[in-house]
DNA sequence: GCGGACTGCTTACCT
DNA sequence: ACAGGTAAGCAGTCCGCG
């Protein structure tokens, strides 16, 4: 078996809960009665309280709920009493399996158990055994061992005929707890008689009844599913008191080239003292801890009176002091706090001898989370490529404190004005302060649109918050479908079972090395076009898994009479008779945020609060829903499905252009498109409704109109245009002059063009705009060879290393042979760091920045991006780059 | 030994 | 560690050329 197959089962990364070792459990079970002292006891009457987080109790052997009483802003911790254990399903009879002697004899075996599951590629119930266990550890763990690697491996040892099955072996216990409970994790919960029970909110009630009125239209079970959904979308959120931490640590300087450098000291030693450290309550508490230091006198004017300022002594009592704050705050929040602050202070304190049962973090290989409360890092968070996408709206490109803290809330992080260690107390308390101040603020801006964001996935996901924040989109996405098939008790299959029964891809992508064939672009007609009205698909593919019951179970089903039911420009065909889970979970989803989210987040009527709820609502569905078909194409997702993938591409493809076809024959103009859009060249109203009319008849899609342009200037490239809308806004798309990477020096014309642009309302117009824009090209190219820049900054491209400098073999592009000049200059660079280089006249014609004088630039070099910057919007203007710099094209030539 | 045609690599973007 | 499609720029290779 591969080797993916194990990982697969136990994920080593990003999920939080990983396993302790015996010895680390030893441990936590000796301490584990000073720590409780610590922790709040359940109070009699506890008032309703979200569902926070779960964990298992290596010491109590059960599951551990974390509910959050937004009363006393406290967490209780509720623990299992329904005698819930961990399991595997097998395909073997407790039998055959009372034959294997390492199973009997494993320490964590229990009981065995008959049980029916529903199997959903043979579409009957399948008899299959339950193998109980007294620990996770002993269904799957990192040791070897483990049950569901000893029943397959010990099978054929007994004369087993067949290969025996192992399902459901590699999902987490917590999370094997809430489905099997049919918990709601972000949901409110009250404890009665020691029990944990739901509870309902009244006036959220009304409002799910409200939304399920508006789908009467839909099959029962497609209602059913939307009704839970609203439920979970429409619970109010509590207000979740917080802290933000941000640590300084003394940090060794090195000297190269006579400046100054410092090298971040590594968290797993943690050889130097801490010498700050900032706590910003949501509550209003603001402290500043500082390390007092021989010679440097006390005192402090740059910060607002409100911050508490404290001195210590000793650094263990400076961390003691810290520690206390986080033993009491139900959430924490760091920016990397999970690979530095909490790392950093767990391992000082053990360093200075504290004791394990005062460090209140629990350090895991790749997280680090809190004994008492729940941990939100958020480097992890604004990492999430989606959430950077379609949370955030590509607003930060790099994800540091600085820049998503300047692109979100315009707070950047205070510059320095002296090495870090000769810093006195106040700039150092100040620096520390305003980081702090950041990453709370990054929570709380936009009516603490985070945490809500956060708060509405862990429910759509039926996760931890923990996780949330640190896992991607295919982890929300298959934690809801797992949930699902234990709802329905259908046998959650496994990854090669799917690929087994349903095969890969058929179709041959236009990219190389690419599984199947995606979307289509439709080649621009270039040149100015006035009126364009673009429109497009409501979410595409997730209409599509809707409309087409798309899923692993019924693509390709067994049935012989659905093989009719084909799927266009692929062998596929889909099931008539069964409905897909996915098809009914991501259309409901769809449905909502369609009819009732999006609409309610724009409602100028409601109050302003509820108008944010519902914003935060209909980004995260929009997040999700986005993801939802790649999923199915990607080999690390649990029920990856290339045939479902490769289907939904399809009739993406066949949609499209049959309403191009629509369009043309209605007479209207077709000058571009581009996977789920079509842009009309001067339509009537007319037009446009009979396209929208027939898309819903005919296909079941909903059609509609997503953007009108004054006009749109096209180029002749794909995926390049531009278009001015009756606001006068102007959307740039693909236009090279757009790109991060390129210098400032010529984005900046590249901008006063547009404002040229925005100015044109009528094609008379164009002639002046025509004329100020060859100006501007004229004097930024004049700029250049009178080699007139204002900072060599300007001029720097900026370009991303996707690997370690010393990772290129194959090619050495420009910006890593910039990287290895620095590299020789004693900068450290990893994956994921900026360059930033200016190309020049000598070997190997690329300078970083930072070692680049004036006289070495390559003027000629930065002319030739003018023009191919420019050339992209030239051409469909009808201008020539040269004859606007005034060279003929015979001299040119010459 | 050198330049053009070609392919491949890398990054940034679009939907 | 959700997908595929497109553009740009450069690196590296092959081939012809007395």
């Amino acid at each position: 078996m591969a080797k993916k197959h194990l990982d697969d089962y136990f994920p080593r990364s990003e999920s939080v809960h990983e396993e302790s070792t015996e010895s680390s459990m030893r441990r936590a079970r000796e301490e584990e009665r000073k720590k409780i002292e610590v922790i709040p006891k359940v109070p009699k009457n506890l008032s309703p309280s979200f569902f926070v987080s779960a964990t298992y109790d290596g010491e109590k052997r059960v599951a551990c709920i974390k509910l959050y009483d937004p009363k006393s802003e406290k967490i209780y911790f509720w623990y299992d009493n329904t005698g819930h254990k961990p399991y595997l399903l097998t395909s073997l009879s407790p039998i055959e399996l009372e034959k294997i002697g390492r199973v009997m004899s494993h320490p964590g075996f229990d009981q065995f158990k008959l049980v029916e599951k529903y199997h959903p590629f043979q579409d009957r119930n399948v008899a299959v055994t339950k193998v109980v266990a007294k620990d996770p550890l002993a269904i799957g763990g990192r040791s070897r061992g483990c049950l569901r690697d000893i029943i397959p491996e010990d099978y054929p040892k007994i004369g087993g005929k067949t290969e025996a099955k192992v399902w459901e072996a590699a999902i987490r216990y917590y999370q094997c707890y809430i489905y099997d409970r049919q918990l709601a994790p972000g949901m409110l919960y009250k404890i009665e008689n020691n029990n944990l029970i739901q509870v309902k909110h009244e006036s959220s009630e009304r409002t799910v009844n409200k939304i399920c009125s508006l789908f009467t239209a839909e099959p029962k079970k497609a209602l059913r599913n939307i009704e839970t959904w609203a439920r979970l979308l429409e619970y109010p959120a509590p207000n979740f008191r917080r802290v933000a931490l941000d640590i300084e640590v003394f940090t060794p300087t090195i000297e190269i080239e006579g400046k100054l450098t410092f090298r971040v000291p590594d968290p797993r030693e943690a050889a130097y003292q801490v010498t700050c450290v900032s706590l910003l309550g949501s509550d209003g508490e603001k402290r500043v801890l500082l390390l007092k230091r021989a010679g440097v006198r006390e005192g402090i004017d740059k910060l607002p009176p409100d911050v508490s300022v404290e001195y210590f002594d000793s650094e263990e009592n400076l961390i003691l002091e810290v520690f206390k704050v986080l033993w009491e705050y139900p959430f924490v929040i760091t920016f990397n706090g999970d690979d530095f602050d909490l790392r950093y202070l767990a391992h000082r304190a053990q360093n200075l001898g504290i004791k394990r049962s005062q460090i209140p973090i629990e350090v895991r290989r790749r997280v680090c989370l809190l004994e008492y409360g729940v941990h939100i890092d958020l480097y992890k968070f604004f990492f999430n490529k989606s959430i950077q996408i379609y949370a955030f709206g590509r607003k930060y490109l790099d994800v540091t404190l600085n820049e998503v803290g300047k692109a979100l809330i315009g707070l950047a992080k205070l510059e320095l004005t002296k090495p870090f260690n000769e810093l006195a107390y106040g700039e150092l308390a100040q620096y520390c302060m305003q980081d702090a101040e950041i990453t709370l603020k990054l929570t709380t801006f936009d009516d603490n649109l985070v945490m809500k964001l956060i708060l509405a996935i862990t429910r759509i996901s039926r996760m931890p918050m923990e996780d949330v924040s640190r896992q991607g989109v295919s982890r929300w996405i298959r934690n809801f479908l797992q949930f699902e098939h234990r709802r329905r008790n259908v046998l959650i299959p496994n990854t090669e079972d799917i690929l087994a029964a349903k095969g890969k891809t058929t179709t041959k992508a236009v990219i190389k090395g690419k599984k199947y064939k995606g979307a289509i672009v439709v080649k621009p007609v270039p040149g100015v076009h006035f009126n364009v009205a673009v429109m497009d698909f409501a979410s595409l593919y997730p209409s599509l898994i809707k409309v087409w019951n798309l899923g692993y179970q019924t693509i390709r089903c067994s049935h012989p009479e659905c093989k009719s039911n084909a799927i266009p420009d692929t062998p596929h065909w889909v099931c008539t008779k069964d409905r897909a889970l996915e098809s009914l979970l991501i259309g409901s989803l769809r449905d909502l945020r369609v009819s009732w989210y999006k609409p309610k987040s724009k409602e100028k009527a409601l109050p302003k609060e509820m108008r944010s709820w519902y914003n935060v609502i209909q980004s995260a569905l929009k997040v999700i829903l986005n993801a939802s078909y790649g999923v199915f194409g990607a080999a690390s997702f649990d029920l990856y499905c290339p045939p479902v993938a490769e289907a939904t591409a399809a009739i993406g493809r066949h949609s499209i252009t049959q309403i191009s076809n629509k369009a043309r024959e209605l007479g209207i103009q077709v000058i571009y498109g581009d996977t789920d859009s079509i842009f009309l060249k001067n339509p009537t109203p007319e037009q446009i409704d009979s396209l929208a009319q027939w898309s819903k008849e005919e296909l079941k899609m909903e059609l509609g109109v997503d953007k009108l342009y004054r006009y749109a200037l096209l180029s002749s490239r794909k995926k390049n245009y531009l278009g001015v809308s009756t606001d006068g806004s102007v959307d740039v798309k693909g236009l090279t002059g757009k790109k991060r990477h390129i210098p400032i020096f010529i984005k900046k014309s590249f901008n006063q063009m547009n404002e040229q642009l925005a100015q044109v309302k009528s094609p008379a117009e164009f002639d002046g705009a025509k004329k100020q824009i060859a100006n501007i090209i004229r004097n930024c190219y004049l700029k250049l060879k009178k080699r007139e820049w204002e900072r060599i900054d300007d001029l720097a491209f900026h370009v991303v290393l996707g690997e370690a400098p010393e990772h290129y073999v194959k090619t050495t592009p420009q910006h890593v042979k910039a990287a290895r000049l620095l590299q020789e200059k004693k900068y450290e660079l990893k994956a994921g760091d900026l360059i930033s280089f200016v190309k020049v006249v000598k070997e190997p014609h690329v300078k970083p920045v930072q070692l680049a004088s004036d006289s070495e630039v390559d003027v000629e070099k930065y002319v030739g991006h003018l023009q191919s910057t420019f050339d992209q919007v030239l051409d469909a203007l009808g201008l020539d780059f040269e004859e606007i710099i005034g060279l003929t094209k015979l001299e040119r030539f010459m």
